[in-house]
DNA sequence: TGTACATCAGTGAACGCGCGTTCACTGATGTAC
DNA sequence: TGTACATCAGTGAACGCGCGTTCACTGATGTAC
């Protein structure tokens, strides 16, 4: 006489729906297994017929979260409308870093859960891949002979880090007293620009 | 007849530096109440005529942990030899930046302790301040002609923003296969110097 | 110089909580014959 | 087409742990008179 069946069905996907619900409002020390099989109406138990446990659950959430931001940065570099082959790839690049900033600033405990230490590699690659994306944006304005000789790993981790770290810095509590977001965003991205061109 | 006076006598300082070594291992969260009081031979309770809570007692660690790289940074600084004096305000601010980075791989749970989210405000500016350190040496660049027209702040952010989403990178699990991290570290630390000169 | 007394820095036991995880078990499903 | 049976996906209760924190209390210290 219960309103819901024995089996749930689909209770994989729906626990890590609830966890990145958990996640985005309070980061990866928000996803509880107790917790969630509760929202679902299961016993904590149900959980460890699909997960052996908790760090695989929350390695799947920040999984699903880096994919989120990927997708992101994905849509901004599609959204890019400039004609001209190389101010093209140079706007596909700073859209992509900031979309990467903006997700970290929208999101922050989803970032935080994203982006966090791992503890248990994912079963599959992430789709998309925000390493990919960034990787591939920084080839077509090598393609388009904009980049100065260094090595490219280099240049993919120095334009990484500076977003990355910005995005840390914007997120973090350490904000410098009245800072202009946007308009330090928009400074930060360009001096990127100029110290990857030729 | 215990080997050991009622009174401690410097329990305080004795806690945050025993802290300082359970963060140097285990990060932030090593930081525990009853496991400082177990090897300082004192009972739990004592802790609290000290701090308030255990948040309070993290951030004096935490406070400790920034200074001790933000000595490092100033120590670095200090032995740049170069004459030049453009040269020279370069350099410093580069050896400040690799040190930060040095520093996150060097002693990475103390560096996560350092930079993680602000819970509790210190009840003193910390000294040496590296966020200060940093500043400083822009301004020497500055002073040489050598920065090009960005406001200040943003260039700071810039720069710090590097080394810290470097650090982060290096510190963390999301090392890109194969890097060389010194000829890396290298070459951002180039690129952040001709993302903000002249 | 001695003494009463306020104050400070400890003790030791206990509370209460929430968590991940395990155990023995049951209801539902699908498949071989 | 029906049925036995292996397998899968759940239940519900409990374990055990370690933590921060609190309580009533005591030993030591310093200071006013």
């Amino acid at each position: 006489m219960r309103d819901r069946p024995y089996h749930h069905g689909a209770l994989e996907e729906a626990l890590v729906a609830a966890g990145l619900e958990a996640a985005r409002v309070h980061g990866p020390s928000g996803i509880g297994i107790r917790d969630l099989a509760k929202q679902l109406g299961v016993s904590p138990t149900a959980a460890y017929r699909h997960f052996p446990s908790l760090d695989h659950l929350v390695a799947a959430v920040a999984q699903r979260a880096r994919e989120l931001a990927a997708s992101r940065m994905r849509d901004a570099m599609d959204a890019v409308t400039i004609d001209d082959p190389a101010e093209r790839a140079w706007a596909r690049l700073t859209a992509c870093g900031r979309a990467y900033i903006e997700f970290a600033v929208d999101e922050r405990p989803l970032f935080d859960t994203a982006f966090a230490p791992i503890t248990t590699l994912p079963g599959r690659p992430d789709d998309p891949d925000a390493w990919a994306l960034l990787r591939s944006s920084l080839e077509d304005v090598a393609a388009q002979g904009q980049l100065r000789a260094m090595d490219p790993q280099a240049a993919a981790v120095f334009a990484w880090a500076t977003v990355h770290g910005m995005s840390g810095i914007l997120a973090g509590a350490a904000i410098p007293h009245g800072l202009d977001v946007e308009a330090t965003t928009d400074a930060v991205l360009d001096a990127v620009r100029r110290g990857l061109s030729v």
